[in-house]
DNA sequence: ACATCAATGTGAATTAGTGCACAAGCGCCT
DNA sequence: AGGCGCTTGTGCACTAATTCACATTGATGT
C-alpha cells in the first residue's frame, strides 16, 4: 500500500531526531491517518510492536524498507526529453530516492546526442541496448499521449517491469507489468473542479453581460 | 471524482476523430473501467444518454467541461525554484492546460529576480502582492519538505484555495482548503515495492556471499 | 402505428475499506 | 511475585465503492 511509504518517512524522519519507539497514534498523526489503520497497516508486515510500549522505530523502518525493496538501488531510463522529460532529467529527487537516471531516450534523431543533466540522450531504437547494459528496471514515461503505448511496448519488449507513465494516456500492458500513472492535467483539473464548486460560473455580474 | 477527467480527454479525443456517439461499453475501455461505472458516474451529472444508442459525445463533453469549471483559464503560483519547481516552471503542460504560471515565488534571496521561462522569480515575502496582483487561485508547492507547511499557510493567508504539493510532506489545512498530494518518490516506491515482490532479494547466488 | 432491438439508468448484491471498541499482552512499580 | 496501566492486535459493525442484472425507454424498420 501507498500508505507504507509515509510511513517509512515518517519512520526516517523519527530515527533522525533520535526517537526510538512510536506509538500508532504518533504515526498515525504523522501520517495523517488513523491509529487503528496504522496498526492494521503494520499487522499487515508481520511486525510486532510491543503492547504497553509500542513499535521499535529502527526494526519497523527496517521491516517497512524489506518490503518495499530495500534500500537497492533502481536504476531508470527516461523515455521522452520533451519539455517534461527534460524536466524530470534535472530533478534530483530520483538520485537522492534510489533511482539514478542511467538513460535518457528520445525519438527525435535531433535531440540524440545532447546531454541533459550529464546523461546522454540515446534514441529510442537503441533501447533495448541501453536498458541491457545498464541494468535499468524502471522506465519513466514522458512522451506525448499518442508515443504513450508504442514506447511502453518498447519498454516491456527491453525488459523492463515497472513503469512510471507521465504520458495524459491510458497504456495497456501484459500481465506482470506494473504501471502507475502520474497525471498533473488531472490533479490540476481536479483542484479546478472543487475551485468551480466553491464558486460556480454565473458569478459575473449581469451587467457585465 | 478523477475519473471525469479521464472521460474528457477520452471524449476530447473521439470528438477530434469525428465521433458523434458513444456507447458507455466504448468509454468504459477507453477509460480503464467498468461499463456500468462509466454509466453511474455519468448519471451523477444528471446528464442523460439515449437508451439503445448511447451519449452524445459533444453533449456529453460539455456537460463535463461544466462540472469540471469550464474551459476558465486558472493561473497558477509556483512555490520554490528548486530543482523540481525549475523543472515544472518549464514544463508547459500547465499553459496548455489552461493553468499558466502567473507567478514564480522562492525564499532564497539569490534566485529572486532571475527569469525561468519567462516569469520573473519574487521572494516569498511578496506573494501576497503577487497573489492579489494575478489572481492567481492556485498553488503549486515545490519546496523541501521542512518548508511545505509554512508555505501552504501563506498561500492560504494570501487567498489561494487550492494546493498541488509536490513536496514529501503531509500539510494542514483549514476546512474550505483543497490540497492534493503529489509524490514522485512514493509513486518510485511503491514501483519498487511490485519489483521486489516478483523478485525478492536473496536471489544473489550464495557461492557470492 | 407497432413490434423489435439495443443500451441506458438504477435497485440490489457484493466487495473493499474504514474505524470502533475491547480482549490480550507487556513492562513497570510495589 | 503480582497487580496495574498502557498499547497493540483484531473481531465486528458500518460505510463507501464497485459490479451485476434487468426493467425501462428511445430509435428504427416495416
Amino acid at each position: 500500500m501507498a500508505r507504507l511509504t509515509i510511513y517509512g518517512r515518517a519512520l526516517v524522519n523519527l530515527a533522525e531526531d533520535g526517537v526510538e519507539t512510536v506509538l500508532s497514534r504518533q504515526l498515525a498523526e504523522l501520517a495523517g491517518v488513523n491509529a487503528a489503520k496504522v496498526r492494521r497497516d503494520i499487522s499487515y508486515l508481520g511486525s510486532h510492536g510491543t503492547r504497553g510500549v509500542g513499535y521499535d522505530v529502527d526494526r519497523l523502518l527496517r521491516e517497512i524498507n524489506v518490503v518495499l525493496g530495500g534500500g537497492a538501488s533502481s536504476p531508470v531510463v527516461i523515455v521522452g526529453v520533451g519539455n517534461l522529460g527534460r524536466a524530470l532529467s534535472r530533478y534530483d529527487g530520483f538520485q537522492s530516492g534510489g533511482f539514478p537516471i542511467a538513460g535518457l531516450v528520445d525519438a527525435d534523431p535531433s535531440v540524440v546526442g545532447r546531454r541533459i543533466g550529464g546523461v546522454e540522450v540515446s534514441h529510442l531504437d537503441d533501447l533495448d541496448r541501453l536498458v541491457a547494459e545498464t541494468g535499468c528496471v524502471v522506465g519513466i514515461v514522458a512522451t506525448p499521449a499518442g508515443a504513450a503505448q508504442d514506447v511502453v511496448d518498447r519498454l516491456v519488449a527491453a525488459g523492463v517491469r515497472s513503469i512510471l507513465n507521465f504520458a495524459p494516456a491510458l497504456v495497456e500492458v501484459e500481465a506482470g507489468v506494473e504501471v502507475r500513472k502520474v497525471d498533473l492535467a488531472t490533479e490540476l483539473q481536479i483542484l479546478r473542479y472543487y475551485e468551480h464548486r466553491r464558486s460556480p460560473a454565473g458569478r459575473r455580474r449581469r451587467a457585465a453581460g
